[in-house]
DNA sequence: GAAAGATGTGACCACTGTCAACATAGGGCA
DNA sequence: TGCCCTATGTTGACAGTGGTCACATCTTTC
């Protein structure tokens, strides 16, 4: 056993992996008490440390959050991806598995999203590492129209307005289900899933070549 | 000239209209600094009253928003109304330019947007009257794809289905555009109309019947 | 014209983000 | 081995916030 394992065991003045600490904390926190109700010192008691100690890791609380929408960005790509390449049934139907995985995690950490979309963060120019992530998830969506448009499955005008009504299809889905303004009318609520490969499906046959 | 007129022009102890006043300075800030940076007691100053006295009109910082926001819904409603009644030439343009109206609100008020369906408010069930304000909004658009239905136009399985992908792609493109979040790459960078048309010309396709 | 209710005020509380001065631990060099 | 330097953590302060209270002042009503 290390030196420092040893000294991480009895708590000691220097805790070894703050950073990272602390922004699982935060994310605990979120996720019970919503992202905008988030405040360093909260989360400084968490992680049992002084609420200064944020400062030596993180210049401000708005870079906390920038590093939260990041990893949510990587997460949210890595399912894309997967979404994409699992049983490669064709283009269409790998976008339309890209779509659920997107609306799929919006359901499963609407605070994430709210991070990531949001207002929390004044501008994300300030933090190219999440502009960049951000574009990578944007990639994942676009290269998948590309595939259908070089195959002709997909109407070809533009690659970027495709994409761009792809991604509005999922975004606005994903935001709509996970700040639960969907209207639960009717005798039936309907399943996220459910709705999301209805919605999807639409898409779908909008964006296919004639 | 009423008493209450005239305690009014000289800065009377009591406003006389404080609660719209107080509105209508939070608006204001809002435009200028963003929904987030919003403080109570710098509306009161704004409104050249002390801070407290907001507290005589609205049980919290809460319901401030909430009264914005339905606003913000009562103006939505609004302009897809006129959009729809406007020449009327079909269901499918009329469905067409509701969608158009829904994101070039966005665009022109992106903060109100922000706190209509942002987590700025916790639950929108605490406050029925913005309930039902969003409700009428929603209602829009349905009924603009139940007329589609009704003439065959539009895909008939499910009212509720067609409307939320409707909803979805016009919410998820006002969003993406009103966050900045649309890439610019490339030479011609898309303007939000065109844009908007554009991607609203798929979804048509997508909901239109065979 | 007085009592009752509505509306505005200033003092106060607990809390926040941020900063500066100080404390301590660990790694590199003698 | 021992010492200094720097990275990391702490304490204490500041201004600003949302919210409540007792109190002041105005309006309405009888």
């Amino acid at each position: 056993m290390t030196r420092k394992a040893v000294a991480a065991k009895r708590r000691a003045y220097h805790h070894g992996d703050l950073k990272n600490a602390l922004v699982v904390a935060a994310l605990e926190l979120i996720a019970t008490k919503g992202a905008r109700a988030l405040s360093l010192r909260e989360v400084a008691r968490a992680t049992g440390v002084s609420h200064a100690s944020t400062y030596r890791h993180f210049p401000n609380k708005e870079s906390v959050l920038a590093t939260i929408a990041e990893q949510g960005f990587r997460e949210l790509t890595q399912r894309m991806r997967d979404a994409a390449l699992q049983s490669p049934s064709g283009p269409l139907q790998s976008l339309h598995r890209v779509g659920l995985a997107y609306v799929a995690f919006g359901v499963a950490h609407p605070h994430h999203l709210q991070i990531m979309f949001g207002d929390l963060i004044t501008s994300h120019a300030a933090y190219p590492s999440l502009l960049e992530a951000s574009s990578a998830a944007f990639e994942v969506l676009a290269s998948g129209v590309r595939a259908g448009q070089k195959t002709g499955l997909v109407r070809g005008s533009d690659e970027r307005l495709v994409s761009l009504a792809a991604w509005s299809q999922v975004h606005g889905l994903a935001l709509l289900i996970a700040s639960g303004q969907i209207p639960p009318e009717g005798s039936a609520p309907l399943q996220p899933d459910t709705l999301a490969d209805a919605v999807l499906s639409l898409l779908q046959t909008g964006i296919s070549a004639d």
